[in-house]
Order: structure tokens, then C-alpha cells, then sequence
DNA sequence: TCGCTCATGTAATGGGTTACATGATTCA
DNA sequence: TGAATCATGTAACCCATTACATGAGCGA
């Protein structure tokens, strides 16, 4: 899959392996992520099945940049992929949850500790979007006026992001409290 | 980490590889899944590591079982991992998110199309949990009562697919709404 | 001087999915 | 008669992480 996120970034501007990851993991990296090492392997990939092309530019007291552009195939795909429906559930993995349901044998205390420190983690989250990322979009879209319309599903991914911190703190906030009520020491 | 779903369940009571699967895509399901190749895979290595031992039953008319049962050693990983915290935020991947951000150029009517099968997915899966699931936990209690406490760990967990699908469905509604204001055919 | 940014990659390993292979019983 | 349930496993493959390897410039 994290080969139709560097397409779709492609699509916006030709760029080297480096920067993709940047813009992966800040501007996606709420639902999706990448190490540097993926991203230069899955490039090689898509360079070998004709979907970017890459040219070497030299720089002076700096590392040379392969830059990469996307094809016409690669656009193709890449429009593919995105008119495709999803049309079955895909259920996530969590690891907290997991954690939880099991979590009997090691007693109150410890549950409480586990979910104490969940809160704090998802409501350092919840304040980091609320502080600093739509602010973001906006210094984007000065130095590109022309993806207005692109901001506008920008925006409302990271309206998911904050909808779901805010239930997932809810939830945390409601837990501790049942289990204080409901589990003996 | 499945191994550690394995565990968790053989903690409760010895069983077979296959029954594994089922409690496995039944109760964790929603947060923790595996197929069955998978799930023999790593019962081999469990037993390698000296987590379980297994023995056959042989059966009539039935292929036989292998039952798996938790050594000592197997109880002491679960419980470590189970008390090891959580401390840092791990980003959950969302293939629907994902092309989103990126569907501009595939035009309103497909993304419109998109988030309404996803409406429809999720609304189906928000009525399954509010008709199906709460009354499996209360008939396993009645078969094993002791376990009243891991009961309101696999509630609260339940809550949380809960609220999570209304919270997906709100989005949902909320996006196909902004979309059709925002977005040029 | 220490850590960050820029910049590229390979190799080993781990976790998970898909495909393959077998076969009896039971229910609709 | 065909699908579901019970029951076990292997092999190939794909996706992703961790570790390894290199190296200059810049700001605190």
C-alpha cells in the first residue's frame, strides 16, 4: 500500500525518497507511515515497473538528490487505485486493547497504571492537533493556491484524527472509572 | 504480538489450534485478528520456546484435536507483557483515509460514492454491535461465572468498538456533507 | 562538541496473507 | 448436492522494521 502513497504524493510534484518520507509522516502520518528504508526499496520497485522515472541532480557541499517523477502508467495506476471501492470491513490491530482484555491476572493497580498513562499519551495527541496542525494546511496552501480543493479532504482526514482522540479519551476517562467501580484489588 | 494472544486465551483453559481461531476473530476480532496458517505457525513455536506443550486426542469419526496448554514459563511472558506499559503513541494504519487524502483528482461523484459504501459498511457494523455482541459475554458467564471480572475488561473493550463505529459513522455523514459544498464536480 | 538535517542505500529478520493439500460429517 | 464445520499443517510470498554503512554542514 505505501506504494500508492508515494504515488499519490508524486502526483502533486516530483521529489527525492527523502522528502517523500517527510510529507508521509507529517502529513499522513496519522493513518499512514513509512521508515526511509521502505521508501527507498518501494521506489526501486516502482522505478523497475515503469510507474516513476528518477534522475541524479548533483549539489554542491551536499548529498546528490535522485529526484523522482511520476508517469503516465504510474498516474494511471495511481487513478486506479483511488476510484477502486473499499467494501468490506477492515478491522484494526491494537495493541492497548489486546493488552486490556487479558489484563485480569495482573490486577487493579496495574490496569489503572496502563490506562493512566493512555491518557496521558492520546491527550498530549488531542492538544497536538489541536494546536498545531491546521495551521499547517494553511501555510501550505499560500505557496499553493491551486490545491484548495485538495485541502478540503486534507482537512477532513484530520478531522478523523481529532474525532478520534477525543473518543479514545472519552473512552479511557470512562474505563478507569468502571474498573475503580468494578474490579476488586 | 499474536503470540501473546495465544497465551491470553490458553490462560483461561487448554484447547486446539482451531478454537483458537474462533475465540480469536470472535471476542478480539474487532482489534486483534489472525488466520489459521498463521495461528499453527506460531503454536509450533510457542511450543518450541517451551511457552505451551500440546498433546493429541485422538476422536471418532473426527480428525484428531492437538490441545495446547500453558506451561509456567508461558503464564510468566503473558503476565510480563501484560504489566509492560504502553508509553508511546502508535499510529494505526486506514487504507479509506489514505485515498481519501489523495482523491481529488478521481472528482466528487467517485469520492461521494466511496464514503457512502463506507457509511454503509460501518452502519451495518455499528448494528451488529448493538444487537449481537453484549449477549455473547453474558452466555459465557453463565457457563463460567469466575470469570465476572475479565467480564467487564471484554465490556469495556466492546465499548470501545462501539464508540469508535459511531464515531466513524458521524465522520462519515459529516464529510459527504462538507464534500458536497466544498468540492466542483 | 554534540546532535540535527540533509541524503542514499542494503541485508537480515519478523509478522502476516495467500495458496496448496486432505478428508469425514452434518445440515439445508 | 453443495456448503459449513471440524481439524491440521506447509510453502511461497509480501510488507514492514531494525540494523548496518557513510558523510558533510550547521547551530546550540
Amino acid at each position: 500500500m505505501l506504494k500508492f502513497a508515494l504515488l499519490g504524493f508524486l502526483n502533486y510534484f516530483p521529489m527525492t525518497g527523502y522528502e517523500l518520507e517527510n510529507y508521509i509522516n507529517v502529513s499522513t502520518g496519522n493513518f499512514w507511515h513509512a521508515k526511509l528504508s521502505q521508501i527507498y526499496a518501494t521506489l526501486k520497485k516502482l522505478e523497475q515497473d515503469d510507474l516513476v522515472t528518477s534522475h541524479v541532480e548533483a549539489q554542491e557541499d551536499r548529498p546528490d538528490r535522485r529526484v523522482y517523477t511520476l508517469t503516465d502508467a504510474g498516474r494511471e495506476t495511481l487513478q486506479d487505485w483511488l476510484a477502486q471501492p473499499i467494501t468490506d470491513y477492515v478491522p484494526k490491530k491494537d495493541d492497548l486493547l489486546l493488552k486490556i482484555f487479558f489484563s485480569r491476572p495482573i490486577g487493579k493497580d496495574a490496569i489503572l497504571t496502563q490506562l493512566r498513562i493512555q491518557l496521558d499519551v492520546h491527550r498530549r495527541k488531542q492538544q497536538f492537533y489541536e494546536q498545531e496542525t491546521p495551521s499547517v494546511i494553511q501555510s501550505i496552501l499560500e505557496d499553493f493556491p491551486e490545491l484548495a480543493e485538495d485541502a478540503t479532504l486534507w482537512q477532513a482526514v484530520l478531522r478523523m484524527g481529532m474525532m478520534h482522540e477525543e473518543m479514545y479519551v472519552r473512552w479511557l476517562e470512562e474505563t478507569i472509572q468502571e474498573i475503580e467501580r468494578q474490579i476488586s484489588d
